[in-house]
RNA sequence: GCUGGGUUCGUAUAACGGUUAGUACUCGAGAUUCUCAAUCUCGCAAUAGGAGUUCGAUUCUCCUACCCAGUACCA
């Protein structure tokens, strides 16, 4: 019997969501749609001493940005859904509204004998652990201590029921059974077995704030949600067995989910996992937008970078999964189909800058002219020029164009213009923001000259050749060169320099084009007062 | 320390016992050209080490090394 693909991204609203939080809802989200199934978002703040204002929207707004929307748990307006509807029957998805619901459940693992009321306090538990470690140790609530612990297993009943009356710090812990195989199966690493003795007796819920602990809260709502498969991250791993195990408590093992875990980002270079810093050291993004942490610490973010949403997607779905042949280029429509959790790669993957930035560049060059030049046009007027629609506007406003659609003395440009600049240097860009170092002389003349082009280019000689050329040629500047004779490239770099301020930029016949004649000659006329 | 997971060019990965170990990024060289970029062509570069199983191991088993995670009343 199959049952309805039903995964989840379970967020911990403790700080912004980091990349690699960002592939493991891709993931899951490509996991659901491939399966016809839902995709659902819930929300794990269970631990109210970490909660970070903002954190959750900023994970909803980063998703979202990603293109990657919930089935259920978040509305259109990507608010967290509270109150149950069709839509949406499972409500709420917040675990601190659930609250209620928890309680039952831990009690019932103490009824069946699967768990037990602990009272030792966390200054008790933590002597234990410092004597334990003195003595080269390792202190672990388990099968072998709690015996010699405060708790109901040791206790009299009527002892463990006054405490349970009076105190108000107590713990439900699990009671990890005694040497027992636990024979696990993993979507992505296959067949894993732990033995319980190396396990600890875990938390499941706490009477000081009435919360349950990750570990219950998380099998109790996959359960109810009708979960049915559990695509995490790697660090979950070790507690996999702790999971198998309360759902055999529960006695939910029918209906229990699979389980895949994921491997972890790690740092482009050296070891261990990505973290915020490398980003800081290496100078790019480690999360998808924008954060201002409460302390007004500020994280850059791809978004805000200059990275195209598809792109990002695109490069996280690559870490650590492939399609199996050699396409690289996918959006996130075209991953649904070829996604699959069993070409996921076991082993960690390092992050590699350079390959996100290849990844823009490709995108750049698929966008269309317009949308470009849509994005461009706000920094151009940051620049301080301007841009009209059309040029029959612009005349109205007593402005002419010649050429192209650019009035340079005004600095007014048609959009048209800037289009067709931008069709020229796409190619040369891996963001919209390089677009405006690459291609200002398209739009402003050069009021510097780079020194080191200077001394290379512009040379006695050179610059007579090129007066005369200028002078002389016509529209065929090229051909006049030619019949003279003259070193080819001497002239036109000269005159590159004059036009543009360097030794780099479009071909001299492009760029005369798209600046006009006028411009041109004023450009000459500038660059020989200039550096003669 | 213990438990679990992992290990193919610098990086991401392909090769589900038989390949000259493939591809992409990066890097290098050449081509092109009026420069730069782009583009095209070529190139550099890897199975962690050791045993075993097998006619044959990147692939299966074991050991070692290294890396990662967990070891909280955090998720």
């Amino acid at each position: 019997m199959e049952r309805r693909t039903r995964v989840r991204f379970a967020p911990s609203p403790t700080g912004p969501l980091h990349m690699g939080g960002v592939r493991t809802a891709l993931y899951n989200y490509l996991y659901a749609k491939q399966k016809g199934g839902d995709f659902i978002i819930r929300i794990e703040d269970t631990d109210s001493h970490r909660f970070v204002p903002g954190a959750e929207k900023y994970i909803i707004d980063a998703l979202s940005w990603c293109g990657i929307k919930a089935d259920e748990g978040v509305d259109e307006s990507g608010n967290v859904v509270s109150v149950p509807s069709e839509r949406h029957p499972h409500a709420p998805y917040r675990q601190s509204e659930r609250k209620p619901i928890y309680r039952k459940y831990a009690e019932q693992l103490v009824e069946s004998g699967n768990a037990y009321y602990a009272f030792d306090t966390a200054e008790e538990l933590a002597e234990c652990r410092a004597k334990t470690e003195a003595a080269g140790q390792t202190f672990i609530y388990n099968q072998k201590t709690r015996m010699g612990l405060r708790n109901s297993l040791t206790l009299a009943p009527e002892e463990t029921a006054r405490l349970l009356e009076e105190r108000t710090d107590w713990t439900i812990r699990f009671k990890m059974p005694e040497d027992k195989i636990v024979a696990m199966d993993d979507l992505i690493r296959g067949h894993i077995e732990v033995n319980t003795d190396t396990l600890d007796d875990k938390v499941l819920w706490k009477r000081a704030d009435e919360l349950p602990t990750y570990h219950l809260a998380n099998i109790v709502d996959d359960h109810l949600m009708e979960v049915s498969e559990v695509i995490r991250g790697e660090e979950w791993l070790p507690s996999l067995p702790l999971h198998y195990l309360l759902y055999k408590a529960f006695g939910w093992t029918d209906s229990q989910p699979r389980f895949a875990h994921l491997s972890l980002l790690l740092k482009p270079d050296g070891k261990g996992k990505l973290s915020k810093r490398d980003g800081d050291k290496l100078g790019f993004p480690v999360f998808p937008l924008r954060w201002v942490n409460p302390e007004g610490e500020v994280s850059r973010g791809y978004r805000e970078d200059g990275y195209f949403p598809e792109a990002f997607v695109n490069l996280l779905a690559f870490l650590g999964w492939n399609p199996g042949d050699d396409r690289e280029m996918f959006t996130l429509e075209e991953l649904v189909p070829v996604f699959s959790l069993d070409r996921i790669v076991k082993s960690g993957a390092r992050f590699n800058p350079e390959k996100a930035r290849w990844y823009n560049r490709e995108y750049l060059r698929l966008k269309s002219d317009s949308e470009l030049a849509g994005l461009f046009i706000p920094i151009l007027e940051e620049k301080g020029l301007k841009v009209v629609d059309c040029p029959v506007c612009a005349l109205s406003a007593g402005v002419s164009f010649a050429g192209e659609g650019a009035d340079f003395a005004n600095k007014v440009y048609t959009r048209e213009y800037v289009e067709k600049v931008v069709a020229h240097i796409k190619e040369r860009a891996t963001f919209v923001a390089d677009f405006w170092d690459i291609a200002s002389y398209l739009f402003v003349g050069p009021q510097e000259f780079v020194s080191k082009d200077v001394d290379k280019f512009w040379k006695e000689e050179n610059v007579a050749m090129m007066k005369e050329a200028v002078e002389n040629a016509g529209s065929d500047l090229e051909g006049y060169i030619r019949d003279k004779e003259w070193p080819m490239g001497k002239v036109m770099n000269c005159l590159r320099l004059a036009l543009t301020g360097s030794s780099s930029g479009l071909g001299i016949a492009d760029i005369i084009r798209f600046i006009g004649k006028d411009e041109y000659h004023a450009r000459v006329e500038y660059a020989i007062k200039k550096l003669s």
